[in-house]
DNA sequence: TTGAAAGCGGTACCAC
DNA sequence: GTGGTACCGCTTTCAA
């Protein structure tokens, strides 16, 4: 096996120079004299030298790459907090190592493990939807006891003690709810299909809490996304709705889908108010008004507090809440 | 708090034996008797050991990381080639560096010069626009010279000696440009936000070809991404146009979105062949019928190609053509 | 079958 | 201001 690269040893060869003195100049340490400083570091340049990340990494006992681990890509939100945290991260000394659990907790505790170990500094992560119902967090205690330090967003386990950043779900539901019983509605339909998760959880309560202070029973529609469809033609046929919140972008979709093709006219028969990107959401037609969660900047935050926290270890669990906002478009005028 | 990892030194202690039995004791070796293997690998199992990768790697010579290079994360056609290459190398003993160029030659330069020293083994890459602009590319040539393998897939660069992976952008719009024609429209444009990419003047030129031998001078229009709305809307107010190839997501889009509001009937007045995900496709209205470029499929053969390069170094290089398959739908009955 | 020791390529402490 | 050297944790000859 041959290595390319330019290692100090070859250097301080070719220069007449201890390696102790070039790794100081490439350091800039104000041990080294200026004079022998620049000519250190133009024959570096010369060949091109690179220091071994590898062989630095071990002396520092820092691997100076920090992963990321989400249940999946295709999920828009979830690939606009990865862009968030790319924009923190990528003007930094630091790497990211991508991984996907597809919702499953034995995937997400092998990323863990593997990684724990020495590969990267700390993580962040939204829960798989297995870990979520399962409650199994052993490799997340045991990243932390091994000291690297996790930050949790969007699907956040309150048994974990670490950093969390997430949307105010509650909140967010609860407010696109009473929007619609001002706007005049009297009987809204929640429609779902992460009614496993702690999000999705929260969402609905806020959905309850609007609905239970006025005037209707709740009317929860739930379905796994391959059955979302049929569930809400069912609701469409045997209730008379005229207004939905689905909590989910299958559930979204599905209902703008459904409401279309029984010719119901929207808003006027039935608004509907859902979660989708903003492209999506814009090219849909109707176009669909929707609660954004701001992934971007929620990604950011996540990094920074990451970065944050491996600077200071010491400093008290931070836990950010970021406020979704109503982007109002036609399904719901 | 539990101290880091345990080490092969600290084991060695607690069992009374040499570093080097216990390494080779892990690793299987068949120098050292099944006996003392079972104690040695029970007390490692007791005691949670897990091989500091900084420390193996930098002693083979070889990290276990590949990068996968971008210039976007929120295009639905490299998320899909992500999931592709998630999906093989996931369960390999390999993990994904991903980095975003954000089409920038700079960011990409900095991306290899940074990685290809000692962090990965080898690059999986859709090269920037910036950088087949500007034809500049020593970053690829310095880590193919630093012993590197790169797979290219989709944006590739000629000069570049590497393994390939592409659609047969080419031959998809020229049989996309042929079935409109088959479907008797006779004055097609083409539309696009990416005419200096290098998959963009593929396509451009299979509808071309397409064109030239039938009937009407080529009307070719294209724009970046902010101004491609207002261009369309000139098109379809200055012509008479009875189809559109779109070429990309943004193109496709701001097609649709022209027409309808000019409201003409969409397929019997203008129909629309254009790329966009299979979720955006279909939720559209009318349900937009696309080139697929099969991106999982492609991310696989990367990943694919890009493992067996790292065993065998010194085998052919490959070009592996993908065939794009048209979807028909709404737009183009 | 087991063990000692030489590195992999850096960093940092301590002499001079 | 410069250089010698001991490590970081692991693998791999080579000896015993």
């Amino acid at each position: 096996m041959h290595r390319n690269n330019i290692t100090l040893k070859e250097l301080s060869k070719k220069l007449g120079l201890a390696i102790s003195t070039i790794s100081k100049a490439l350091n800039d340490s104000h041990e080294i004299s200026d004079a022998t400083k620049k000519r250190i570091k133009q024959v570096a340049k010369q060949y091109n030298y690179q220091p071994n990340k590898m062989a630095r990494n071990l002396k520092l006992g820092k691997t100076n790459t920090i992963s990321v681990v989400i249940p999946s890509i295709q999920n828009y939100f979830f690939s606009q907090v990865l862009i968030g945290i790319e924009s923190i991260i990528a003007p930094s000394a630091y790497n990211i190592i991508i991984s996907i659990t597809s919702e499953s907790l034995q995937k997400e505790a092998q990323v863990f493990t593997t990684l724990s170990s020495s590969v990267v500094d700390g993580f962040i992560v939204a829960v798989a939807e297995e870990t979520q119902t399962t409650q199994k967090f052993h490799h997340f205690k045991a990243a932390l006891t091994n000291n690297k330090p996790i930050i949790m967003f969007d699907r956040v386990l309150k048994s974990i003690p670490c950093d969390k950043v997430v949307v105010n779900d509650f909140e967010s539901v609860f407010n696109a709810t009473k929007h619609l019983i001002t706007k005049g509605k009297n009987t809204i339909a929640l429609v779902s299909t992460i009614n496993n998760l702690s999000v999705g959880k929260s969402r609905t309560k806020g959905y309850y809490k609007a609905i239970n202070t006025t005037f209707h029973k709740p009317i929860i529609v739930t379905a796994p996304k391959n059955k979302i469809k049929k569930t809400v033609k069912k609701l469409l046929s045997n209730k008379t709705v005229d207004a939905i919140i689905a909590i989910d972008e299958e559930a979204s979709l599905a209902s703008l889908k459904i409401a279309k093709k029984r010719n119901l006219q929207i808003p006027k028969q039935l608004s509907i108010i859902g979660y989708a990107s903003k492209t999506m959401a814009k090219n849909l037609c109707p176009k669909l008004t929707t609660i954004n969660q701001h992934g971007f900047t929620i990604g950011q935050d996540c990094a920074l507090l990451l970065l944050d926290r491996l600077k200071h270890n010491d400093k008290p669990m931070v836990k950010k809440i970021i406020n979704a906002t109503l982007n109002i478009r036609e399904t719901c005028l």
